[in-house]
DNA sequence: TTTGAATTGTGAAAATAATCACAATGTGAA
DNA sequence: TTCACATTGTGATTATTTTCACAATTCAAA
């Protein structure tokens, strides 16, 4: 299978995104320049990106929305269902866990873990919270790969640690600690500040 | 002056975090290896980098942690004192302006804005929420260059052209829209869903 | 002083990514 | 039918990024 960089991957799930809204507004077609303007990359690197697919569309009608769609989703192995857990349902947690439901179905926050007494075995935004205590037995019990942390950075290294070692292997990074674990876990490191800083830095020098 | 990729502008704003962090725990030297395993890229790319911001280490004791530190946040031209303002004081915008505040004390939320009359004039984590009408006077008055967008999907196209309008020149935009604003405005897309997206794809994929 | 071990800095090579440019294709109007 | 037009798909090219590999440097210990 050949490997496609993660510049590519970044991009095709953003057109995925425009695609899954184009449907919805019963758009049937779009040319590569439509798309690029969407997803804000340039229209050959879209063609270019579209190729790794292996969809094909033509000059006249451009590509159709739904088959080009199922296509990227296909390509992303996008499974079916996939169920993620989420740890720490603080000011940002429970952000989160309001966000990520309405946003993608294939992609549902099954549960939630905490420390505090005063939130364990209550409900957020429709997901039921569980003591963190629980969470290795959970992961190995629902077969859990993938888990987002939003608990203090103090406390992240620790929980990250655990859950790896229950069977998780994605994890999405919220805290501004870089988690130390094996080479085969992938972890996507959400930091705002080091985007916030990327903006002053682009405005500022640039 | 030399263009810097933006890959590795990214790693420089993570070594000048990890070097933050080694200078409070009193550490004064480090290795690139070291460098590297906290950042969690290559070593050898550590150095290449250091290279872009002309600081030179010694091989019998690595770098001077503060030095360092210096050189790389004069070369990202980080200003002593940024502000920055947030619009949309909801779940998220909350959780926001709780953690920004805590992390870089030289970039600050200064004023946060809703349009929702039981937040206007009121107070969370410290920043004073107005009213949205206010916002273009805001940015005038005060010089605004950078503006952090957590309002529903829906109105932030709108409110992102009027504040790019109004001087804005940087955005960090929260929400699942693609923004369409001029060129020379500088877009930081954090969307949570897309870094979901990425960790299904290469835990499951890959 | 000399040796050995560890580490830096960097030229060169390799790998990867982005861009260009255009033939091929399909469409609709004349 | 024929022509003009817009758009795709892609080979070739250019640019960028990463990796390799090692000479140069520094220091501590013998
Ligand atoms: N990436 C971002 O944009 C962003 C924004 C805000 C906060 N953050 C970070 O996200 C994290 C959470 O921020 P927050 O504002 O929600 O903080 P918070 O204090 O409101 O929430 C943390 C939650 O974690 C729980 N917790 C603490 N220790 C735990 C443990 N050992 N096991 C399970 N749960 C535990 C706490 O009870 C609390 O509910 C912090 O690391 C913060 O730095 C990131
Ligand atoms: N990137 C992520 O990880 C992530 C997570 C959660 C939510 N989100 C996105 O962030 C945004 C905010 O999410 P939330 O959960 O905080 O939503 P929310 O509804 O809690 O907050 C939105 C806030 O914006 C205010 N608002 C609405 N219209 C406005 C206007 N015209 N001008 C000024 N303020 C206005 C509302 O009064 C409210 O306070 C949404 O777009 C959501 O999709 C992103």
């Amino acid at each position: 299978m050949k490997s496609i960089a993660e510049n590519t991957i970044n991009r095709l799930i953003v057109y995925k995104k425009e695609l899954g809204r184009l449907l919805k507004d019963s758009v049937s077609n779009v040319y590569s320049h439509k798309l690029a303007q969407l997803s804000g990359f340039p229209s050959h690197l879209v063609r270019r990106d579209l190729m790794n697919v292996g969809y094909y569309g033509s000059p006249a009608h451009g590509y159709k929305v739904n088959e080009l769609e199922k296509c990227i989703s296909d390509f992303l192995c996008t499974p079916d269902y996939v169920r993620v857990i989420l740890i720490g349902v603080g000011n940002l947690g429970r952000a989160i866990l309001d966000y990520c439901n309405q946003q993608n179905p294939k992609i549902s926050i099954i549960a939630a873990f905490d420390s505090d007494k005063n939130k364990v075995n209550k409900i957020y935004h429709g997901i039921y919270t569980f003591h963190i205590g629980s969470v290795q037995n959970y992961i190995k019990e629902n077969d859990i790969k993938v888990a987002i942390i939003t608990v203090p950075g103090s406390e992240a290294q620790k929980i990250a640690s655990e859950i790896v070692e229950s069977g998780v292997n994605g994890i999405v990074n919220f805290t501004p600690v870089r988690l130390q674990l094996p080479d085969d876990v992938y972890i996507e490191n959400l930091d705002m500040m080091l985007g916030l800083e990327k903006v002053v830095y682009f405005v500022d020098g640039g």
